[in-house]
DNA sequence: CAAATTATAATTGTATGCAATTCGACTCGA
DNA sequence: TCGAGTCGAATTGCATACAATTATAATTTG
């Protein structure tokens, strides 16, 4: 792993938890200085940033992480309701016995999780959340579908979004996951993109509920929130 | 513009007429020297080239022109009929009166040159195909889905799809652009998708049916065709 | 003679210095 | 007082030099 992949990373990271916030300009020479690296390493790293969608490039004047609006985390909801259940569809037919059983092991847990109503059960909800949907991606043998799928869900909005779901909601999504599995498992293709669909739109729905929350207290949705 | 930019151009142009063949690598001093400029925007051309799908970067090795396989093709497509007939069901509802005039002139222009027969008429009609989707996908008003058929969409495919086209197929095709038309006028987007979806199904059963031939023939498909 | 090994050459990865460009503040004039 | 123009500081864009890594091929050894 070279030097601009590690910088990479960083940077990623720290936007993430909101250390870089929306509209705040990564300043080449300062990370230099500070990691101890020439520019030439974090230069490539923001370049990548900007293909992947993290930060713009404004020319001559740096490079300005992006806000998000409510707009488009809606966009970005709309293709998802595309393209994961095809990523259902495809993995119906494709998926191995063992891939299956990892699936639902993790099921389990998250539907553990979820009944102990522990201090940050939600965290850890989502941490196996990102791997149920992962494995699901590799049984679904598109490297295509998933460069695009990683482009547009970039983990500040969607990660935050368990963290909007009621009980019920919650409930429903663990129910949803149960339910793949068993059209998975049928190999009917149609089965598992409706699941996955219902599971995309239920989320969708908690997000603008809670957009609209946001809204009338005035509280800002654009910049990523701080850890 | 910077010369990074240009550089990137350069390149793309170079692979897209096979003057850069599948499976070559891309030197950085040596169009460094023909371009006389200094690797460094080399560099950051190729990454460009890398992150945008035309280059596969090998660790201390160097740019690698992708080859593309039968699979790929059917994968592309598989992603175009995902994600095209949204853009017609978008557009459907945003487009304007001026916008929807535009297209019916080019839907006109490709219509003459459909039945003129000329010598290089395909290849016109093949531009003018690239500006109707253009203008269509700018009606869409969708940034995000409009990047994400920029990347899979790579021109060395989907362009040359017009030359397998029987003479019925192409009629079939322009009929498609005129359809496509009145569900847009009509404001309709179920209508605007479903054709869409034809349009591209029709194209993705030439491209399959062109495959089976030169596979016949063993004529190679993986690599790009030069100029 | 074959296989492992080492040396070499070629290529990318990184550091540093300079040039070009842009944005902001300050000054000058109306 | 307001506006236009100009100067300067800051930042990116590019060139060059050097280091690290890897593939290749010659070489040596069993």
């Amino acid at each position: 792993m070279t030097a601009a992949d590690r910088v990479y990373q960083i940077i990623r990271q720290r936007i993430l938890n909101g250390q870089y916030p929306a509209g705040s300009y990564v300043r080449e020479a300062a990370i230099g200085q500070e990691l101890e690296l020439s520019r030439t390493p974090i230069r490539e790293a923001l370049r990548r940033l900007v293909s992947d969608g993290w930060v713009e490039a404004i020319p001559h004047h740096g490079a300005q992480v992006v806000s998000w609006t409510q707009r488009d985390v809606e966009e970005v909801f709309e293709l998802r309701v595309l393209l994961e259940p095809q990523v259902a569809r495809r993995a119906a037919s494709r998926i191995e016995r063992n891939q299956l059983d990892q699936l639902e092991s993790l099921a389990v847990r998250m539907e553990d999780l979820c009944r102990d109503e522990g201090e940050n059960a939600l965290e850890e909800i989502a941490v196996l959340n990102d791997d149920y949907h992962a494995r699901l991606m590799a049984a679904a043998g598109s490297p295509r579908l998933q460069r695009l799928l990683e482009t547009i869900v970039q983990v500040p909005v969607s990660r935050r979004s368990f963290h909007h779901y009621t009980r019920d909601e919650l409930a429903g999504s663990m129910q949803h996951h149960r339910e793949l599995l068993r059209a998975l498992d049928a190999g009917d293709g149609d089965w598992a993109a409706s699941v996955m669909r219902s599971h995309l739109l239920a989320a969708r729905a908690a997000q603008l509920r809670f957009a609209a929350c946001v809204e009338e207290t005035g509280a800002g949705v654009a910049s990523t929130p701080r850890a």
